[in-house]
DNA sequence: AAAGTTTGTAAATTCATTAAACAAACTTAG
DNA sequence: CTAAGTTTGTTTAATGAATTTACAAACTTT
């Protein structure tokens, strides 16, 4: 159902607007509030001062002053609360303690060999609690928690699917929340890197991104008119299971030529170990890989770029029928991003329509291998203000 | 810029959702308004009474009693003004007047060889005068003209490239007002079919849907959280443009093996001209086709069974990428649809994930060729109601 | 030092919603 | 057929958030 109207909405709407507007510009005074706004300067003046009584806003000091009185600046106060964000990897943990405004205060990485369930999410808790404990005194101290996984999920937070973990219908967001007794946020880690990016990234100002996991598999996290896109059932971004061989090999999926099965991790150990032959095991993972094409393998290095045109087709379906305007690549792949950019932005040159490629941007992700952990932080930053915060588009 | 909030604003919000009720559920009572919307009474009553004022609602008698004061039933006001939709095909033009309801009034199909832009620009003119003189009086007569086109276009109205009827840049949106003095919404032919289908047809109650348009080409109008997806920069949908093929034949698009290359009408014809050979070119045409197809012969219709495997290839992509709750086929070839669903939804169950697919209805269009010219005409609507209007997402 | 600017607060006004009360119109039970 | 109860829709007063207008304070410029 839509929303009524009521003087209470009217307020909650203004105070969003104003908050909103010194989180992403401050420093800034009331009266520039008002000037951007348009609110008019009391409405401002009386809004920010029920802000800074809750303790989200507070005065730095007079400004520079113009030809008039010195303006009082204000900040939005990112340490009147902190949220964690974790990334629950294949076989380790990244988690994170972050202040509102997402700034990391503390990292935690912890390998885990999967030898349950149970074990994993003993070691995911304690994880968890390192960093409650560890949280700065603050006015709402730990807001929430939130969480990316390597699977899809259902709006109850339980993880239905996640077939490099091996596991099924883990009901991970009640345990936490029994755990922890905080408001748990569970999503897939491309949804979750999608929103880092969104708002940590170069994508600050994208209505309009695709964030692509180069795992094992791939997936991806869309942000849709500024706001993540979950699909009908929640289970959209699969797009590592767009064929881009209608008749070509088998995928476990069912369908045949799978995206992922030319351009993911796996396709390339499988093609490394189909055409280098020969070699140790331990030169045959990723980092193996990485460092023969430093070393200036150039079999290796062709592995890497052809694998980059591969990504090149799939990125091609990506802008032809979304029309982003930023695509960022993610995951463990983008180690190699040296051999396999130039392979891949060519086949974006020469294969997508020229309209929907105007002024697209395809980059590696400048967060490295934190899009998630930020993205799984700010799910629980943006569940916080979400009660008490409201928009209207124009 | 997000709007902010005042009185006014609280009051739009308020008209609208009693508005959208009565367009909805009507006829129906004061009361009940106020019941199923939260608002008290007293709101209901005067928004109610401002809406009997503008014409756009009227009153219709009293209903039944459940045990007291009979109510006083509410009905929207369809034929208080009315819209032109248009949809400029290849070779044709349909156009249609609806009331606000969107129900057809009056229908007018040309031919148009398209011997020159501004021959078929006179037609069209020609066409939407007819049926701006035929509207019945009402309140507030015709209220604007929406256009579907077989290309893409800018926001300005501007149809940029239009590969079929051999346009470019054409600026049809302001060539029209002009002429008409009246607003003019412009699309493309998919995008507003998705809006005709979303409002009119089995899609109704559908927040995500994906509306196919297969002519000889295939482009794609998307309803993401029940509006239309246009993209970044306004160019989303050429999902004819996904390669199922990656190093299938050259497109006139510069990728290889696109969607279109195997499953639009022209693929169809091209197939048919190769493997069936020596027949006359007249029944060599789409509607030849499907004439011989319903005589029976073999042949042809291998060829469209094809046809329907290789359409069920791109609809998995559309399923794993977007997970939207319903896809709908529309265009020209839905002509074929007897012998295209099974083949069809036979690579549906066989190649998409579980997880999208679940829930998931695939199916021709229920609307016919209407489609675009509906959502073209709900585009005017719109329009004139965006001005008035305005909601908050719970 | 005087004049002009800019910032932020205060007081009075506006207006849409809510809450409470009520009149009108109807059904039903005895 | 009357009295009691229900439902509808309007009226009245209260609420509260924004606006308008005015103004004091603080600062720069000439």
């Amino acid at each position: 159902m839509k929303q009524t109207g009521d003087l209470n909405l009217v307020k909650k709407i203004n105070k969003t607007i104003v908050l909103n507007h010194i989180r992403t510009d401050s420093p800034i005074s009331r009266a520039r509030i008002a000037e951007v706004t348009g609110l008019t300067k009391a409405t401002v003046s009386s809004l920010v001062n029920e802000l800074l009584e809750s303790s989200l806003v507070e005065e730095i000091g007079a400004g520079e002053s113009s030809g008039g009185r010195k303006p009082m600046m204000l900040l939005f106060k990112g340490t009147a609360g902190y949220a964690i964000g974790v990334d629950l990897g294949v076989h380790d943990i990244l988690a994170v303690l972050t202040d509102l405004n997402g700034a990391i205060v503390r990292e935690l990485r912890v390998q885990h060999d999967n030898a349950s369930v149970d074990a994993v999410i003993a070691q995911l808790k304690a994880v968890i609690r390192e960093l409650v404990e560890s949280a700065p005194q603050s006015v709402y101290s730990v807001i929430g928690i939130g969480l990316g996984v390597p699977g899809i999920c259902d709006e109850e937070g339980r993880l239905l699917f996640a077939p490099n973990l091996g596991w099924e219908n883990v009901p991970l967001q009640a345990e936490l929340e029994a755990e922890f007794g905080l408001p748990v946020t569970i999503d897939n880690e491309a949804n979750a890197g999608a929103v880092g990016e969104k708002q940590f990234g170069a994508g600050k100002d994208t209505a309009h991104l695709v964030y692509v996991s180069i795992g094992m598999g791939i997936g991806a996290g869309m942000i849709i008119r500024g706001e993540l896109y979950r699909g009908a059932t929640g289970f959209s971004g699969e797009i590592g299971h767009i064929s881009i061989q209608h008749d070509g090999p088998q995928c476990r999926c069912g369908s045949l030529g799978c995206w992922e099965l030319y351009a993911s991790e796996q396709a390339l150990l499988d093609q490394a170990r189909a055409e280098l032959g020969g070699d140790s095991a331990s030169a045959m993972d990723l980092d193996g890989l990485l460092a023969r094409a430093a070393d200036g393998e150039a079999a290796v290095i062709r592995l890497f770029e052809r694998l980059g045109y591969y990504l090149g087709v799939g990125v091609v379906n990506i802008i032809n029928a979304y029309n982003p305007s930023y695509i960022i690549l993610g995951g463990r792949l983008a180690k190699g991003e040296k051999w396999l950019m130039k392979p891949l932005l060519e086949a974006v040159e020469r294969r997508s329509l020229p309209h929907p490629r105007a002024g697209l941007r395809v980059e590696f992700s400048g967060l490295g291998d934190r899009s998630t952990v930020l993205g799984a932080a700010s799910f629980a930053v943006a569940k916080f203000f979400a009660s008490t915060t409201v928009t209207v588009e124009a």
